[in-house]
DNA sequence: ATGAGC
DNA sequence: TCATC
């Protein structure tokens, strides 16, 4: 018995489906056949982009709006991308990766995800959150699992997880769930606090560093602000802007974040995942 | 700390 | 041994 696929098209100026999902800020999204198939918001979602037209084909019980919010539809990214256009080496990487959009996670999927990041590349991070959400989360579809909710999550022992082979990470996991589940890290509050208070919130828990919590607060909560400084990013950073009086011959993690925010502004965030792509597919 | 790759 | 969104 066939079911009628719930299909519809989806499109907006500048959306490169391929760079979006390629370029490593989500886990949950494979190139099957061609359809970009992945599972969002509990639901299993096929992906096609017209190379001509550049319209999305979705093959998705999920309204077309979701994915217009999950895409940020909403930004306007020709002016954010002219405004983050600093120099040559942006410019050549905006060239490039043009239509390369932020995505709009889910806060308890995405702060999970990045805490298991730790030390990982991309293909053990899928990996690693792939078995967990089989052994944790709801069977959608024949073999696709939802993110497990944090009560889930709190229920697991450390020897499940460590079948997961999540290793260090599994305890911090569960002590996560376990404060999302007391109440002790109110998720939606974050989106109200300013982008330092969010990130004092975040790191709070264990496991949660410079880094990753600016992955969160940049992929789920709206700060556009944030700048992560990943391996990449420092090594583009230091190669290219290196010499900048801002670093005094010393670029610091740390400084580079704060040099990232003071010469990109507002949108540094699209910036960096700019140079993060760049740099994965080209090295330097 | 751990996995990929030499 | 190297690299780790």
């Amino acid at each position: 018995m066939n079911s009628i696929p719930d299909m519809y098209t989806l499109f907006s100026e500048n959306f490169n489906l391929d760079y979006t999902l390629d370029c490593g800020q989500v886990f949950r999204w494979d190139l099957i056949d061609g359809w970009w198939t992945g599972v969002v918001n509990g639901h299993v979602a096929r992906l096609q982009q017209d190379k001509g037209s550049g319209e999305v084909l979705v093959d998705c019980s999920l309204p077309k709006c979701f994915f217009e919010n999950y895409f940020r539809f909403d930004d306007d990214l020709d002016s954010i991308l002219q405004e983050v256009n600093k120099d040559k080496f942006m410019n050549e990487a905006i060239n490039k990766y043009m239509g390369l959009r932020l995505i709009r996670q889910d806060p308890w999927e995405c702060l999970i995800s990045y805490m298991l990041a730790t030390a990982w590349s991309i293909p053990n991070i899928k990996r690693a959150i792939s078995m967990m959400c089989r052994n944790y989360g709801d069977e959608i579809e024949d073999g696709y699992y939802s993110f497990p909710e944090p009560h889930a999550l709190v229920h697991a022992c450390d020897d499940d997880l460590r079948a997961c082979k999540l290793g260090f990470r599994g305890g911090r996991v569960i002590k996560a769930a376990r404060h999302v589940e007391d109440g002790n890290l109110v998720l939606d509050d974050i989106f109200q606090v300013d982008y330092e208070e969010a990130k004092q919130r975040l790191m709070f828990l264990e496991g949660i560093g410079e880094k990753v919590a600016d992955c969160i607060l940049l992929f789920a909560f709206e700060k556009m602000e944030a700048f992560p400084v990943d391996t990449h990013v420092e090594k583009v950073v230091k190669t290219v802007y290196g010499h900048h009086e801002y670093f005094n011959g010393n670029a610091t993690k740390s400084k580079i974040g704060n040099w990232g925010r003071m010469y990109f502004g507002r949108y540094c965030g699209y910036a960096q995942q700019y140079f993060f792509y760049q740099k994965r597919l080209e090295g330097i």
